[in-house]
DNA sequence: TTTATTTCTTACCATTTGGTAAATAGATGG
DNA sequence: CCATCTATTTACCAAATGGTAAGAAATAAA
């Protein structure tokens, strides 16, 4: 896989969800890079202004949280090539309460955030692209929340499982259990239910 | 308070977001309506496209889903001035799942999703405002599935109370129950703790 | 390979929350 | 004002989940 393989991917990305013009290709393909890690890496860290924005092309990540108590939250797994970075600095540049790992090797295309303003200055089709973006992941957050709110800790790691089977293979128990609200003894627990 | 009132209420948040143009004024001047709501009127209902976007200017509204269990789940109250919709069909005119309905009496500024289109093509600084608001309910959004993992019904109760202590006078019990993700029982027995 | 470190599992008990049902309080409409 | 309906509170018990601690398993390091 060569540099254009990997923009292939992300711009059948972009295209799924808005079809892009030529010229905008193009910006991207100036402004992003790729850049591969090592599983176990930290690329973003709390505490730090977030510099890039990411698109994962392969590979899984995930962002989570180092409480006061000590114990680390998993707020979110990527579980298909898209963007995946912290919101809290995406236009306003705050300092980012959470972390970005890779969980196994992958493969990121990735821009500066300022580089990225620039481009939805420039891009026609751009701005459009990120509202649709962002409307999407509003809907995901909020069914997220619904879950939360109505499922059971059994009911939501079903449904983990049947809608991510990829996942987990490759992820840590732990960091389902707390991205789904449960301690890993619990999750533990569930598991051996589920499996009698 | 006539048209011209409730307007500034409109702008003066607009503008703390992001400074609006004297031409975008008087477009979504245009294009707005101010409408008043009795208490306990359906705004929208699920099962439907919904057709207006809206923006409180006051009063309390919430959104609620009705499972196929017969409960009622209400998934968010406004709290102060500001859009307040459901984003299931923003730009893609989906069916949306969850009702809106007046808890007190209300003043909206709404206008047609299809004039909300038009707005962003034509006005130069609303489709960045628009961006800003989507970045802002994902934030929220974010902190509200924070709370829910992490902590107890106890603790959110008490995170209501003190965030939004002018609604806990106003809004019926049982929705707060909900949206917190706890039974009307549990609810009122955590009340009676806090209490004593 | 062997050792060390981390992760996962299991068991035990405490606590929280849910579910059912009934009583009380409050609101609504005639 | 009364009658009716709805919302809230309370009590009881069952179920789900958390917390501590220890052992087993897997992984990483030497």
């Amino acid at each position: 896989m060569d540099r254009l393989d990997y923009f292939n991917i992300f711009f059948d990305f972009i295209h799924k969800v808005n079809p892009m013009t030529e010229y905008d290709k193009q910006l991207c393909y100036d402004y992003f890079e790729v850049k591969k890690f090592a599983k176990n890496t930290t690329i973003e860290k709390a505490g730090k202004v977030h510099l890039y924005e990411n698109f994962v092309v392969s590979g899984i990540l995930r962002k989570y949280r180092l409480e006061e108590t000590g114990i680390e939250i998993t707020t979110a797994i990527n579980t298909k090539p898209g963007f995946f970075s912290c919101f809290s600095s995406y236009t306003d540049r705050e300092i980012s309460n959470e972390n970005l790992e890779s969980i196994t090797n992958c493969v990121l295309i990735r821009a500066k955030r300022e580089d990225i303003d620039l481009l939805l200055k420039q891009g026609k089709t751009l701005q459009q692209f990120t509202l649709l973006v962002f409307q999407k992941i509003i809907e995901e957050q909020k069914q997220n929340a619904l879950d939360l709110v109505k499922l059971t800790a059994k009911e939501r790691y079903l449904k983990f499982v049947y809608q991510y089977p990829q996942l987990i293979q490759n992820v840590p128990l732990q960091y389902i259990a707390s991205l789904l609200g449960i301690t890993p003894q619990s999750l533990s627990r569930i598991r051996k239910e589920i499996i009698e």
